[in-house]
DNA sequence: GATATATACGACATTTTTAATCGTATATAT
DNA sequence: ATATATACGATTAAAAATGTCGTATATATC
């Protein structure tokens, strides 16, 4: 439990590879999966995602790739989280209110109190310190 | 991704019941499943589990139960956490060394560090927090 | 001492989530 | 034209989480 997926680790090794070049050197899928021994196409899917997410930007073609777009020291990792995975949550009843107890629950105000802890920690360090 | 499991949460809701009666009565696994819509065998399993652990007492035979025996605010919710499900790590090569990449992975510090955090937050909070 | 009710726990089955692959389309440098 | 790159929905595979089953043991009560 408190896992994070493959899907941020690829995005993570991906970043942090683009910022140890000089920014303006695309960088393609297929150099960062074999480099790293990531399966290229799961990768590329990650990094089209960050490039409509905008925190890189995409160059088609042949000799194409991929280049860090926005500025990391100003994207949070709660942001960043929730931009590739969705709401940060420990349990679903953070967000969801289908809950079957729902009134019966008993830990709903701790659970959320120890959330908000999570995200606060998450909200409070940037992308930058993870990939420089 | 960064959820809590089932196991955990049924684990809370069972400490923060007993808690808000007194401290010496017991209280069967059948009274706490129906009354928060839990399947009774895995919540008895989690309980066995507490029991094992030493966070809480069992008593056999009709009229048996469960009630808490240890001082709920000496317990951080990192080591209750670990009691658990095992040790706390965002990804699995904090602990684990056999990770494929070894060499290649570039993340395996920053991921460290943010793991540090994590645990570290978890450590500052108590099981009495959650549960009064 | 028979019975009912509770914990104890390994093994198995199911469900859900995560991870990976496939197939096809589009862009563009050479 | 061709080769190589991104784009992305659909599907499959693998792993993890969740839940159930069966059986054993303890003990209060009649």
């Amino acid at each position: 439990m408190l896992k994070i997926t493959r899907k941020v680790e690829y995005a993570l090794i991906a970043l942090r590879h683009m910022q140890s070049n000089p920014l303006d050197k695309l960088t393609s899928a297929k150099e960062i999966a074999t480099l790293y021994g990531i399966p290229q196409q799961l990768l590329a899917k990650t990094l089209q995602q960050m490039a409509r997410d905008g925190i890189i930007e995409a160059v088609q073609g042949p000799a194409g790739g991929y280049r860090i777009l926005a500025k990391l020291d100003r994207i949070s990792l709660k942001d960043f989280f929730e931009k590739l995975e969705g709401p940060l949550g420990m349990m679903d009843c953070y967000f969801d209110s289908d809950c079957i107890q729902i009134g019966a629950c008993n830990i709903r105000i701790p659970i959320q109190r120890i959330n908000d802890n999570m995200r606060n920690m998450f909200a409070q360090m940037t992308l930058q310190e993870v990939t420089q």
